[in-house]
DNA sequence: AATAAAAGTGCATTATAGTGCACTATATGA
DNA sequence: TCATATAGTGCACTATAATGCACTTTTATT
């Protein structure tokens, strides 16, 4: 998954749950500031914010081969 | 995943490759000493850096629901 | 349209990730 | 065992993520 798409699926289920980015960032304990940046594209953020965010909406973060076979 | 579990899931597929951190620095672009750190435990990754490694091995970063059900 | 809530942005600061270099430690093979 | 390859670490520096604050823009709602 690109980062935009790890971006739809974290804003789809924040919306899906109707939590604010307001109140996602106080669950998570990630500051507005850098999940408003995450949100809206602007972030690189570092694997223990992006967990923290995803965890407070049920998700996890996670590898997987990718789709094998052939070249992209 | 844990932390602990993604960097392990990293290790475990760069070995099955036979490749040596430092041919895959140089794959994924990342800095050698920044792959160190993280295989040996000691980083916070950007989600950036993560996918450049996970690319090289054939993995991919995702998200995906958490084991629904009852309280972990 | 007016209001209010939610989301996005510029700026400045602090914390820390990314990196190279040099060195140590450990694993592996002859 | 000795040599070599591979992995781990301390130090120092640069780049940038994380953050708060104040403000603007956008999106509902009435």
């Amino acid at each position: 998954m690109h980062v935009e798409e790890l971006v739809e699926m974290i804003k789809a289920r924040r919306e899906a749950l109707q939590v604010t980015q307001e109140t996602l960032a106080e669950l998570s304990g990630v500051g507005l500031r850098t999940l408003k940046q995450f949100e809206s594209g602007k972030g690189n953020p570092t694997l223990l914010t992006l967990q923290k965010i995803a965890d407070v909406l049920g998700l996890e973060v996670c590898l997987k081969l990718k789709n094998v076979s052939r070249n992209k």
